[in-house]
DNA sequence: AAACTAACGTTAGTGTCACTAACGAATGGA
DNA sequence: TCCATTCGTTAGTGACACTAACGTTAGTTT
């Protein structure tokens, strides 16, 4: 029962203090504590509601293809859905034009539970974007998109 | 050496592609990748660099202040000393005026690689914000800067 | 028809990351 | 003298983002 001892950084020099991937790695890393955090007084994690989001948006799939969705990596996607599925908020079962595949969707209780873990997500946002304004925070993710738009399907400049 | 197969998510739904919580997760992977597939052709990771410039611009520590100002946690800062000890980058001695600490401090040799490794961290920087002008990598800055400035100090809202 | 290629779901395992827990040694205050 | 605290260190945890391999199924080629 001690406290953490770590108090991150109130002493960092400026050279790394401002350096562009150290600051998005901490803001990263705040962001995903928030929203573990509040995603766990749920019994839930951020795979969970992408999963469920992209049901609801995009309607049923493949676990292939909803791993294509939501990021989600194939050889994790089937834990997510085993743990979504036994609460019912989602049905798997085969696909009968492809045998290869499941068909995973919605039940009418996933779509319930997602309305809510979409309210609580908002909150959480909120609560990680405090500081900054509202058009502050669309720079924010304008910034951030492109960013990420453009280094989508880059692997590695040095790859083998 | 097959070809990695996660495309990103090119088809993911708006309310996931917009959401900033994970936005940033996505924006700090890449720039994880970037930075560690450039430190890594030089034989260094993040830490290292951080450990360097702490020394080289605040001077010889313990390893506990070391800790503090890298945000590099004590327990994982023993086996980064080790490295750079190794390839006498740093000199760790121990501390007579309090025989628990030890001194690290930068040698020639570090001061040199440090230097290195601070243009080449430069050119990574620029790989990571090539999408943004100027002023939006400022922008970028500040913002994150006060994200993770709010957010520094909190531990968890729910601690037992 | 047979053979090859590829996609699917699944399991197991890897390496990194941030962290907790515990320890023995040393320090400093009551 | 007792006690809490700090220090460096080792070991281990849980989440994450993978890779590798498998058996199955589906298309495609010949």
């Amino acid at each position: 029962m001690t406290a953490p001892d770590m108090p991150d950084d109130p002493d960092a020099p400026a050279r790394l203090r401002t350096l562009p991937s150290r600051l998005l790695g901490m803001a990263a890393m705040h962001a995903d504590r928030v929203v573990a955090a509040g995603l766990s007084a749920a019994d839930a994690r951020k795979w969970h509601y992408a999963a469920l989001v992209a049901l609801h948006d995009l309607g049923p799939a493949s676990q292939a293809t909803l791993s294509r969705r939501t990021g989600i990596h194939r050889s994790d996607l089937v834990a997510v859905i085993n743990e979504l599925a036994d609460r019912d908020l989602v049905e798997r079962r085969p696909d009968p034009e492809d045998r290869r595949r499941n068909v995973v969707s919605l039940t009418p209780a996933g779509a319930r539970w997602l309305s809510h873990l979409d309210d609580l997500l908002r909150s959480l946002q909120d609560d990680l974007l405090r500081p900054l304004s509202g058009p502050e925070r669309e720079q924010l993710v304008d910034l951030l998109t492109r960013l990420v738009d453009h280094h989508t399907g880059i692997r590695r400049p040095t790859e083998g």
